[in-house]
DNA sequence: AATGAATGAGGATTCATTCAT
DNA sequence: CATGAATGAATCCTCATTCAT
């Protein structure tokens, strides 16, 4: 009495394949970085064969791109929708870099390690996929400083400009905490940047 | 009547061939990133036969690590001293944001594709030498920031986010770029940003 | 009904490629020094690829060290047993050299050409093989004389010595056949030692 | 006023040349063997440069050639002569034994190493002339036991065997000794040996 | 004669991918 | 569906030899 809806057997273990193995590979991405990541270890970590991974995954560079895809997705429904909710653009500031730190905390050794080593081919795509990660979060901001800057609450400065600022500023300190060059509780960070930039943009 | 700071033949050539080798290598890995180099590539691209590049490196990654420690020591110089140079702060932040966005847009395709690219060990060296140029510059912010709120130029946020911040953004920044999702002269994006930093710093 | 000691068919695939590759291994570093030998020309010989004899054996080296291994067990079957069984000292001298020569004109080829072929590290370890055989050889041959001594059957020769210089007679005979300065009957070369050292070392 | 006898002066240096690059590749070879050594290593040792050792020499192999050379007809100078001289079967026993050990003894890391690692064509060569100084060696003991048996000193044994049983064992004490398996003054191990010997053979 | 920079053939090893079981 | 043995292309590195200076 299956209905449409309710998943198979098979569907359900396909999927759970499918997630051991991401989880594994995401795991040595971090660790050893692409290219000393082998499918064999993937594999082994997922408790799985080596052949077994190619029945879900075509290539060692699809796996990547998988990880890529899933965590971007996150990354933005960490990052946009704090924008676009009701507040004070301080407020989400405060919020936006919050959710990019917290993402990029959470992810860390991944980042660290694989975000820029794939080959030729699937580094286009992936980057293709990071821009539109950061332009719907520049989007997100040009709409909110616009309104902003309508409602009299911001002074006459370049919106698409700023946007990029805030965006920019999000990532280099990302990156500091990635590198372990800058510690400390997320919304420390977050705030005193909030703060400045809260003032830097102010009509008064 | 050579003196003896008159370089020898063997240097000049020693020197010559490292450069030959050290810029075909850098394109290389700026194309295809560090696992998709090859030595025999590197050799071809600068016109010796492979055995040659070993005669001068011990090592591929030998010649990724000369790469970056050339790189980032340019980074330093490009950027450090500008921010101890007198000047009013908006000065030298916009000063130091056109010299950080100007070596990375130089920097581009190789930055673009190798920095994290190394093996586990060389990656680790790699990552202290580039947290030796940050620590440089947020030292120097932290320096020109001290004598400034000593001064009463600036208000009483705290010197040491506000020394990552700004350095964050400068990252934040040469990395849109990086990936080509923003353009337009530096001279642009440098003003408007130390502006707005000022304003947010500033006393009043 | 199969037993837990009936090899399953995977372990008779791993003995069998094994077997395969040492065969090819064995001859090859006879025909051409381990130098001379490839792992390709290995692999070729034993009907498998490359990669397939990673899969047995690590390295190159491993593959010789596999192979001395085995054929220094089997020296050592064919000359220590034949000292300890019972007989007079003569005919132990016989059967001894006799085991010896025969083991060694099997071998012609591989000891001739291998031997001493070996990295610095591997070497060392080879010889502290042999020396065990070796020891073994001499320890059989001072017990079986100290025994013909005391009783009364061989004169107050140094035991010691006299032990070593059988076996160094056994190894000297042996190479002068695998190089093939000398020929003939090894019963014959056999007897004749045997007599005359016999005759040497009799109480009479 | 040179005669045709005097070595004009760049006899000399080749003289010198020569000998200094095969001392150092001699040594080279005892070390690492014929694998291990480079030539780069053996003209460094001698001070030379690379290039000079090929004014010198045609190849790697010939080097290992002329070492061999030497080598072999220093140990036929040690031993030959001794067997031929006057003086009863035992004391030529005694002294052959005390001259081919002693040689080896002091070539023993050569031996130790090189003996056997030569390229297949080299090897062939080596061996001829391995063969020749065994064959001188096996010579003179047929001579020296002839002249014996027919002055009824020893008795009816088949000369043949037993100048090849003597030279055999020179040579297996000899491996014993370079392996390290056996120690002791060499005037010891050739007394036990040729009194043993030559009560085997006596007539009575 | 002497040098040593340059060469490039050659070989060991790794690992993504396939496929018979 | 799952396995893991087999494959062989790909690549780093070494080193004997040559040759312009």
């Amino acid at each position: 009495m299956s209905s449409p809806t309710r998943p198979s057997k098979s569907d359900v273990i396909t999927d759970f394949r499918r997630t051991q193995i991401l989880d594994a590979a995401r795991d040595s991405f971090a660790k050893h970085g692409m290219a000393g990541t082998t499918v064999d270890g993937i594999a082994k970590s997922a408790g799985v064969a080596k052949g077994t991974v190619y029945l879900y995954y075509k290539s060692k560079e699809e796996i990547l791109k998988q990880v890529l895809d899933d965590d971007l997705a996150e990354l933005e429904e960490n990052t946009v929708p704090v924008v676009t909710a009701p507040g004070s653009v301080e407020e989400k500031i405060h919020r936006f870099l919050v959710g990019a730190l917290t993402f990029f905390d959470q992810r860390r050794d991944f980042f660290e390690q694989c975000m820029f080593e794939m080959g030729a081919d699937v580094r286009k795509k992936a980057q293709q996929k990071f821009e539109v990660a950061f332009t719907a979060q520049v989007e997100a901001w040009r709409i909110a400083l616009a309104e902003a800057q309508h409602a009299g609450l911001i002074g006459p400065s370049d919106i698409g400009s700023t946007a990029l600022m805030i965006v920019g500023l999000s990532t280099g300190l990302a990156k500091q905490r990635l590198r372990g060059w800058a510690a400390g509780p997320i919304d420390d960070v977050a705030k005193e940047a909030s703060r400045t930039l809260w003032k830097g943009l102010a009509t008064r």
